[in-house]
DNA sequence: GAATATTATCGACATATTTCAATATTGGAA
DNA sequence: TTCCAATATTGAAATATGTCGATAATATTC
């Protein structure tokens, strides 16, 4: 049993848990700088590594967090795999993020 | 030396690193909440352990790291300490973040 | 089917974060 | 000046994160 108070209280509860879930996987310059890349549309591993000047291996378990989190899906195409933003919500606040720390870029 | 590329490449190395640390200082449900709360307005410490149904001590040392990241300022008023949000930056993103999980509140 | 380019995973270590009780500090009221 | 309410700080333990080199898996192409 729970008043409305309670209530709401749980709602925001579970609301800012989630929600910062989702901002600790995008709380990391590469995972920042992967996901902003994708904004624009897919790109493979191999051009995520050059994009942002990282190892493979960083990239590809960089991206392997951002999938069970939700945020990326990838599909293969030819011998590579693309990857490409699959979480609508992130994509305004992504946007917002490059408006803000990125003004002349 | 450096040329064009490894300029721009260094520069968004410079602002995914700040946007990271601004974002790890909301990826947080205590201080997310505690940023939410402070949208609107000022608040005391005090009424900020009730709105968000946290400890004291929890409370002021979440506002502590908040203060040291620059998000947010603090005066004293009467015989309380009010907190408000101090960098402009944040406030569009704690929007965005609002609207897409807090759709119903 | 074998070779290869591409991506995924593992193990390990250092560092950072989360969170609470307990205690200290401070400014205002009496 | 003494007391009290409000806020700040500390210490500590568990847990999570960041990052790398090395190695494994896989789908294409030959």
């Amino acid at each position: 049993m729970s008043t409305p108070a309670e209530i709401e209280t749980d709602a925001m509860d579970a609301a800012a848990e989630e929600a910062a879930d989702v901002l600790k996987a995008l709380a990391n310059p590469g995972r920042l700088r992967i996901l902003c890349a994708l904004v624009p549309g897919k790109m493979s591993v191999g051009e995520l590594e050059t994009a942002i000047g990282a190892s493979q291996s960083y990239v590809s378990g960089q991206l392997l967090r951002l999938r069970q989190e939700g945020l990326v899906t990838c599909e293969r195409e030819g011998r590579s795999m693309h990857y490409s933003l699959s979480d609508p919500r992130i994509r305004p606040i992504l946007e917002r993020i490059y408006e803000v720390f990125c003004p002349d870029m």
